[in-house]
DNA sequence: GCCTAACCGAGACGGTACGTCTCGTCTTTAC
DNA sequence: GTAAAGACGAGACGTACCGTCTCGGTTAGGC
């Protein structure tokens, strides 16, 4: 848990835990990120305003703890096939998918937003929410290495965010749309860079 | 100007729009977008709050009109050495230093932040600040391309995005540091994608 | 007129003058004295905020200068039947429909109240308004002392106040209705007071 | 007390209670009533303004409160030392220093006043404030009217109303000076109204 | 019959206060 | 003995007016 304070207390109440998180993910679908206040949900989930500071430093905290309780922390890995770039293409168009999707996108955003403005937060984000993704495609590049499929030399960390940077960021400020045809260039792009020499 | 309210008013005190942008810029580095009010800025700026709301209808536009009155408008153009990588390294490095510089950072991130929570906002931010760099790359690219230097059926845009989208995504959410060598690296992979073939 | 400032000024718009009196007894009787305001009525005489500022020094003085434009600064005399209690009576009753009729009461009431607030205003409202009605009351009763009609030593101007004083009183605090009846009996308790010995 | 909302909590906090009680007649005394604002009452108690907002629907109520928490809610009775107009002169006196006294006089005057605009309140300042000195009056009459001390015929509250009027009137409207003299001359006329026939 | 000054409408300006909202802390009550 | 309920000090919100200050555009004498 994101709760810096006393995570141990086995006085802590699991009915007003979850009546927080549930009130949480409501009101920010409901009315955004900044017009969510501590005050409306605590009023929501029928709790006393002290029983949130007393758990968690910021709205943002208890918006992250929400949200990974719905997500879970559970590891996440690529499909192998052996085709990578079929795998790529197919997860990539998942996540349009997913990240099109406002039941989603509204707390993912609010995160996102909130961890740009807060250096602390962003660190818990990152590591949290973030990282598991890319370890992912990390992973299956790294496989893909290593059945000598793509180039030896090629850092598999710096080709997951050459996929992963213009799609979140396309996604975050909303330049242009997110779709399978953009995401599917983004593989073909990245596998000629990748392909052994 | 981003100023949606009867821009052409003749009546508009431009000592005061000054004081604004000033006091603006000036705020945001001292306590950052969150505590920045506008109640604070007319303060500083020795201005009244109805001058503000006059003119501006939130804190980011004023700051996007701030930051844009200091940057400037005017089209950006990248060198053109005839080698497209070293033209490339060359200003991406410059760019990491700008963006590890706190006077250039605290607005743009305050904006880039506004803007992904804010539909209205960001069409602002990516058309008016982050369209004018992306529009300079994908031009030097195309000139590339019609050079030979370049495969033919390469997307100039999708190629900057894959430079410019792992970028700003270290930046803004701080997952790894933006260094020199990190953009040095984009470079090469993306020139191995590039190669004709 | 109160108007301080060159009043001889032959520039002076009277279109704008009457425009403006017509608005401000209009807005008090709509919205009360208290949400009476300059801006207010500038808008609604379609006149500017400085043409009324060039001409008077307060909203107070703008009203009373409408209310005695309407209501005129001439001598005002009581009749003379011979007999004394009947005139006082008959006068008195008229005062009252007067006093209860919103038209008149309004801006009377505003005046009194302003008056009430700023010594200055309130000497102006005193000598302008009230003190013309009060010298009425007491002409009348020096006639009749001439008369031999009442008692010789009695004051007349302290007569005159214990008639209007409860009368004004009542009208001013609402404390109790201000009806014919209660006139009535203050007449016969005066004449009682002044009876001659 | 004057407070229309929920006058039982016992949450309510005492301290701030009083504070803001001497803070409101500190400054009615300091720059009057028109600008006495609950900003400044707030800063001066050292109060956030929710707290006034919260217990008061303005700033009359709460110097209506303050007033009252100060001179006391308890009953008034008139000396009675079988000499009716000296006892009515007597406390005449007093008055007339009570109401020359800007202690008393600044916060006095701006309850009558915002009574005379709001008829709400005025019923609230009659009843609370005025009536229980006129009923002393009305009490002391009726005595004397029972020992046949003056006509069985009059009525006391008229009586009253003719010495507290005249009195009331010249001190809200400045008319004339408000002195022992007038007082007593008041009390003359009263009496020869009153004698028995 | 023009010139020029004052007055006019309009409305931006630096301010102040409004009454509301939310913050994060503190206190009381009831379960 | 804990937690809901909610009062508290603090302070920003966005609005309404204040009284002052330009702006151009009439408008009316004095020349």
């Amino acid at each position: 848990m994101a709760t810096p304070k006393t995570p141990d207390s086995t006085r802590r109440s699991e009915r007003s835990r979850r009546a927080i998180f549930d009130a949480s993910l409501e009101l920010i679908g409901e009315v955004g990120y900044d017009k969510l206040t501590i005050e409306g949900i605590a009023a929501r989930a029928g709790v006393g305003k002290q029983t949130i500071y007393r758990w968690w430093p910021s709205k943002a905290a208890v918006l992250l703890d929400a949200f990974l309780a719905d997500a879970g922390d559970e590891e996440i890995e690529l499909p192998d096939t052996g085709d990578l770039a079929a795998d790529l293409k197919a997860v990539l168009r998942a996540s349009v998918d997913e990240f099109n999707n406002p039941a989603f996108e509204a707390p993912y955003r609010a995160l996102a937003v909130a961890g740009a403005n807060d250096p602390e937060l962003s660190e818990q984000f990152v590591t949290r929410l973030q990282e598991t993704g890319y370890q992912a495609y990390v992973n299956r590049l790294r496989h893909a290495q290593e059945a000598g499929a793509i180039a030896a030399d090629a850092d598999p960390r710096i080709a997951t965010e050459m996929l992963l940077g213009p799609f979140f960021q396309r996604w975050l400020m909303r330049s242009l749309p997110l779709t399978h045809d953009f995401t599917d260039t983004l593989v073909d792009m990245l596998m000629r860079a990748l392909a052994p020499r």
